[in-house]
DNA sequence: GTCGTTGCAAAGCGTTTGCAGCCTA
DNA sequence: TAGGCTGCAAACGCTTTGCAACGAC
């Protein structure tokens, strides 16, 4: 028997809250929006839950630098991000740049790439 | 009276290290090459020498999605990095990318990025 | 009834801090 | 000699793991 799933109301709640987030999340983060559906939650079920769902390949990790990983579904295709100095919130950013090849050396083969770019978001630009 | 610093045998195998590091360097590898120099050389030491040399800006922080932190000497100008995913080397690439501005949308600003590739050096292609 | 899942607490792990003694300057 | 520096060990913050009870199927 392969890998059986169990459908409980602390995988839904997490499940359901990075279905419908527009940015990456924390385990903190979820944690956090998870437990106001779910009472006595505990932090190890949403860790547990978050490699289940990383196994299962419905979610990616954001990881950027100094930061903690986030979470982000996986189905938005080729993407990557902005962080804002001011109120830290992470945002996706579509499109990519070109020419990566050419910053490597010769005999160096690129198999994927991380951009991240810092600034001020437009809300907090004002 | 303004912040002093000594000169002690530990401090200079730290600085030493990364004088002649090619590539970026975590507190692990650092505290290892800097043992081989100092007896009983203690982590704490390594990561108060770090913070020192980071507060005097001599090195700078690489930070690498999923991996520790790596230092080098902040004197290289302006680059990126590669990580061998065989070797897990991270190598300085020159050069960068352009057109980062056109990713964000409008109202962002834009401060500083960060470009990592991935891939497999030219040693491990072989 | 099975056996995967949960919450709690303990254990890990890398980093930081408190402290008494050491050693630069 | 003063006070910054060091090693050790304890403290931390975050993540993982062990375990008995729970609950999905």
């Amino acid at each position: 028997m392969i890998q059986n799933s169990r459908k409980t109301k602390q995988r839904d709640a997490v499940h359901a809250v990075l279905e419908h987030a527009d940015h990456p999340l924390s385990v903190a983060e979820l944690f956090e929006a998870a437990s106001k559906h779910i009472d006595g939650l505990g932090v190890a079920t949403v860790y547990r839950a978050v490699s289940a769902l990383l196994s299962e390949g419905w979610i990616e990790a954001v990881e950027i630098p100094g930061e903690p990983v986030r979470y982000e579904r996986s189905d938005k295709g080729h993407h990557h991000h902005f962080q804002c100095e001011k109120c830290d919130r992470v945002f996706d950013l579509s499109g990519c740049v070109e020419n990566l090849r050419t910053l490597v050396p010769p005999k160096f083969r690129v198999s994927s790439h991380a951009v991240t770019l810092f600034g001020t978001c437009a809300t907090c630009a004002r």
